[in-house]
RNA sequence: GCGCCUGUAGCUCAACCGGAUAGAGCAACGGCCUUCUAAGCCGUCGGUUGCAGGUUCGAGUCCUGCCAGGCGCGCCA
């Protein structure tokens, strides 16, 4: 529709530049909004008050100049000049509702797909040293509604989960894995695996008290760079572990990450003296106090100086930097990326502006190519401090999980208690699991934001159980029917307040997808459902469905019930959460 | 010191490319269950958008300067 009002203005503009009335050179993009305010129409444009002046005349009469000269259309009912010179459209009902049975009738709710790309997603990346912590969470959670809502738009998407799988902590944890094997049984083993965290900790505790240990350890580095084929299986060993760790997790959390998604840092290692060498020949390189560096004008240090990506260190080792720039040009060039999102704490902005500027300037991703780092900022306790245990540690991505369906089960046993056991237990874990989900995607992605369970349980305000709610009291109208949700049929009518504000919101889920996608913020999706959700509620509210008389409005408001149920839960599920039919 | 981010109602968060009267939820107060799940709906109260200038038809949004907080800044990732 936007589109179709934009060809409509872009001819009036023309006739009036023919007329001579508008400068040939006043033309400019056109823009055009929805309304906030009903009273407005549907849709506003500025494009008078942008003109006015390079047109000489006043607002108001360049507008009803560009009404006048605006081709006739059937979607469009009536045109007004609102406040200053603001041109409102308001739709016409035929043309809305043949928007929402398009919807109705189709699979994917009638939202277009444009030219699919090949989108790279870098997100999720935990470090295999260590369990998942809650560090982890919201890169795994955003980047997951991200690539869904780009995957629902058509797009091929490439997840790429850049573990951390390599580094000097290994030798560590190899060593330490290493004399554990010889003094306890597998069994054993296995179940002290089983504690990522504590095995790292007494790991380091050992390295830091044992001269012996830390000679050892320092020495398995430098035998699993060199590709020592014990020392390599042990490694191997490990990742397995961890990475099974991080597996279950992923599917606790209902993340679409599988083990064929991971590609970690060792990956590229072969690739690391190439990059050097490649960018040597690009006469980039220079050395520095032993290092290999980059310089790039527009990044000084605290000095004012260039300030250097180092590629390699004095010692010959390679760096984070290396490994990156490697993934970059593999994306890119193996992979054939036209897009590539990267979720990662924002406080690494600066890596990553360094690595995009450096990646194109050494060719080794094309220029045309989107890079784009989407940031977001720390998780804090509800004192607003960085969210820590008790005694201050890092909590598990795990524990928290466990205690969110924990409290999950004590409210949906408290509301539903009728139900069975089995049933409440699976309602708890799409609320508990759907809550830390939620209360994660729904705020903005670059700020702070306060982890608050009792918040995100609530019922009310914008929340992952009254959403679910919402739905499920959708699917309560067909289940008490005895319908399906596609056995409906006849013409909308939608005559009621509540029927025409739901019904103008459903046939936007189309554009929220797309600015998602663009923007790579899943909380508009989440406040366009919220909205959905609370106008549905008062439909649901004001409108009685099955028991009223008239056969023809009763199938438009089940048609309108189906589709606020079809667009609930296909956005659910972009989201990551899992729809109930029953809570 | 330089750079990035943040500052919106008592609290937690919104506000699409600069657009019309800055919106929700919680909390407080008041209504609505013989009727499709009240985990709901309807209403009242609550704001100098950190401060001061500037740009313009119009600024929470853009620019400049302050104030407060967070983060980053050469061989960790």
């Amino acid at each position: 529709m936007k589109e179709r009002l934009i060809a409509l203005i872009e001819s009036a503009l023309d006739s009036l530049i023919a007329a001579g009335t508008l400068p040939a050179d006043a033309k400019r993009p056109v823009q055009i909004d929805r309304t906030k305010d009903k009273s407005h129409g549907d849709f506003a444009t500025n494009i008078a008050l942008m003109l006015a002046k390079p047109a000489g005349m006043k607002p108001r009469d360049l507008a009803e100049a560009l009404i006048a000269a605006l081709p006739a259309d059937s979607a469009v009912a009536k045109v007004d000049i609102a406040g200053p010179g603001f041109i409102n459209f308001f739709q016409a009902e035929d043309f809305l509702n043949s928007q929402l049975d398009a919807a109705l009738a189709d699979a994917h709710l009638a939202v277009p797909r444009g030219a699919p790309q090949t989108v790279v997603v870098d997100y999720s990346s935990p470090n295999l040293a260590k369990e998942m912590h809650v560090g982890h969470l919201r890169s795994t959670i955003i980047g997951d509604a991200v690539v869904r809502t780009l995957e629902f738009l058509g797009h091929q998407v490439v997840r790429q989960n850049h573990v951390g799988d390599w580094g000097t902590q290994f030798g560590m944890l190899l060593a330490y894995l290493d004399e554990q094997k010889h003094e306890e049984s597998a069994a054993e083993l296995s179940r002290e695996l089983g504690d990522l965290e504590g095995f790292y900790r007494a790991a380091k505790q050992r390295f830091d008290e044992s001269e012996d240990f830390a000679t050892r350890a320092r020495g398995l580095v430098v035998k699993l760079q060199a590709g020592d084929a014990d020392c390599l299986k042990l490694w191997r060993e490990f990742n397995d572990v961890s990475l099974s760790h991080c597996q279950a997790v992923y599917d606790r959390l209902g993340v679409s990450l599988t083990p064929s998604d991971v590609r970690g840092e060792s990956a590229y290692n072969d690739d690391l003296a190439q990059v050097v060498a490649d960018l040597t020949a690009k006469g980039l390189l220079s050395e520095d106090q032993g290092a290999q560096c980059v310089f790039m004008d527009q990044f000084k240090n605290k000095d004012g100086d260039p300030l250097p990506v180092i590629v390699q260190k004095a010692d010959g080792g390679y760096l984070y930097a290396t490994t990156d720039l490697a993934a970059l040009r593999y994306r890119a060039g193996t992979l054939g990326a036209d897009r590539m999102l990267y979720f990662v704490d924002q406080r690494q902005a600066l890596h990553f502006q360094q690595m995009f500027a450096l990646a194109k300037l050494a060719g080794f991703v094309p220029e045309a190519t989107e890079l784009a780092h989407m940031g977001f900022g720390t998780m804090n306790g509800p004192d607003g401090r960085p969210f820590k245990t008790r005694d201050g540690g890092t909590v598990k991505l795990i524990d928290l999980l466990d205690e969110a369906e924990q409290r999950a089960y004590a409210l949906v046993s408290e509301k539903s208690g009728e139900l069975d056991e089995d049933e409440l237990r699976s309602i708890a874990r799409a609320v508990g699991i759907g809550a830390v989900k939620y209360a994660d995607l729904s705020k903005n992605r670059s700020s702070d934001y306060i982890f608050n369970f009792d918040q995100m349980l609530s019922f009310e305000g914008n929340t992952a159980p009254y959403l679910l709610y919402a739905y499920t009291r959708v699917a309560s109208v067909f289940r008490k029917a005895g319908l399906a949700m596609d056995a409906v049929s006849g013409d909308f009518q939608l005559n009621d307040d509540a029927e025409q504000a739901l019904a103008a919101r459903l046939v936007q889920f189309g554009e929220v997808l797309q600015s998602v996608a663009d923007k790579g913020q899943p909380h508009l999706l989440c406040a366009y459902l919220y909205d959905v959700a609370g106008l549905f509620s008062s439909f649901y509210e004001h409108c009685p469905i099955l028991s009223i008389d008239d056969p023809a409005l009763k199938q438009s408001r089940l048609k309108l019930a189906a589709l606020t149920a079809r667009t609930l839960k296909q956005g659910m599920e972009l989201l990551g959460l899992s729809p109930l039919e029953r809570m």
